[in-house]
DNA sequence: TGAGACGCGCAAGGAGCGTGCAAACGACAC
DNA sequence: GTGTCGTTTGCACGCTCCTTGCGCGTCTCA
C-alpha cells in the first residue's frame, strides 16, 4: 500500500471524475501550484496508483443495446480447465468483466452486445459448446442505476 | 445512433485505451492530421459519443481489498419502494455498479470495500435494515480475470 | 544549532491546442 | 463533360499548457 497524503487524494479524486483535467485546474482544486500537481501526478503514475486514463464511450450512442450477466459453471475444476476458460474469456472483447466468486457459480461475466442476437450467439455458439464449460445462465440488464469504476476515496485516511 | 466513420472508430478505440493521447499521437494512429483529430474529438464529445474521461486507479495500491456482488430482493415492487432503494444506492459510494435484472434477484450491486468488515457493515448495517429491502445475498470476488469498461468497437461497421 | 532532506512556488523554454483559411474531393444537376 | 455546392482536409499561427531548473522555507535528527 502506497503512501498518499491529502493533496494526492484530492488529485486522485479529481482525476477520477475528469481524466483530462489540466495541471492548473488540478492546482485550483487541490490548493497547490500547477508544477507541483504535475510532479505529483507523474509520481502517482509511476507508482501505478494511477493505472491509466480511459475515454468513457456511450454504449447507447454506439448502438450497444444489451448488457448481460452470465453465470458459468465449469465442467471440471482442474487447473488445465480453468486455464482454458480464462483464455477463452480473454479472447472475447464483448466480455468487459469476469470474476470468480464464492457461492453458486464458478464465474460471473459481464458482457456488452449490440442486440439479443449477439447475446444468443455468445451464449449458445461460443460459451456453451466450449469444452471447459458445463452450464451457463444469463440475466439481461433491464435498467442501469449506476455504472462507474470510481473508488470511494473518502473512505481513505491520508497516510 | 450517431454516424461514425472509420476515422472516428480509430480515434474512439485509441482514446478508450489511453484517454490522454495527444492529438498528434491520435493523428499518427488514425492517419490524419492533428488538427483534424482535434476537430473530430470535439465533435464526438459534443455528441456525447465520448461521455467523459476518467483516471483508472489501482484498488490494490489504495488498499481496497474486497470486491463483492450483492443480490438484492425488494420488500415490495411498488414504485415508491423502488425509488427509495434507488436513492439509497446512489448515496453509497462503495457501490460502483447497480442494475436491475431479469431472473431471480431484483437488483445486483457491485461494491468495493477496504476489507470484510466494510462488506459486513454495508450488508448488515446499511442494506438489510433498510425498509425497501427484503433479502440480500452477497458473493465475494476471489479473482479478477478481466475488469474494464471498453466497448467492443470492432463489432461496429462504420456508418 | 546546524546540515541534510524534502516539498513548495516561480519562471522560462518547449510542446500541444484550436481556429482561420485555402485547396482537394465527392455528389449532383444540367 | 463541366460547373456548382458542401464537406473534409492539411497547414500556419497565436495562445495555452506542460515540465524542468532553481531558490526558498520548513522539518528532522544528530
Amino acid at each position: 500500500m502506497i503512501p498518499v497524503d491529502t493533496f494526492d487524494l484530492k488529485i486522485l479524486s479529481a482525476l477520477q471524475d475528469d481524466g483530462r483535467l489540466t495541471n492548473q485546474e488540478l492546482a485550483d482544486l487541490a490548493g497547490l501550484s500547477a508544477s507541483q500537481c504535475s510532479r505529483r501526478r507523474m509520481r502517482l503514475e509511476e507508482e501505478k496508483v494511477i493505472a491509466g486514463y480511459h475515454a468513457d464511450l456511450s454504449s447507447e450512442a454506439l448502438g450497444f443495446g444489451v448488457i448481460a450477466f452470465i453465470q458459468v459453471g465449469l465442467a471440471t475444476h482442474s487447473p488445465d480447465n480453468s486455464k482454458r476458460f480464462r483464455t477463452l474469456v480473454n479472447r472475447i472483447d464483448e466480455i468487459q468483466e469476469a470474476y470468480s466468486l464464492t457461492g453458486d457459480a464458478d464465474y460471473v461475466l459481464k458482457a456488452v452486445l449490440r442486440d439479443l442476437k449477439g447475446l444468443s450467439n455468445l451464449v449458445n455458439d461460443v460459451l456453451m459448446p466450449h469444452q471447459s464449460v458445463a452450464h451457463v445462465r444469463s440475466s439481461i440488464v433491464l435498467d442501469r442505476l449506476k455504472e462507474s469504476s470510481k473508488l470511494p476515496l473518502k473512505d481513505l485516511k491520508a497516510g
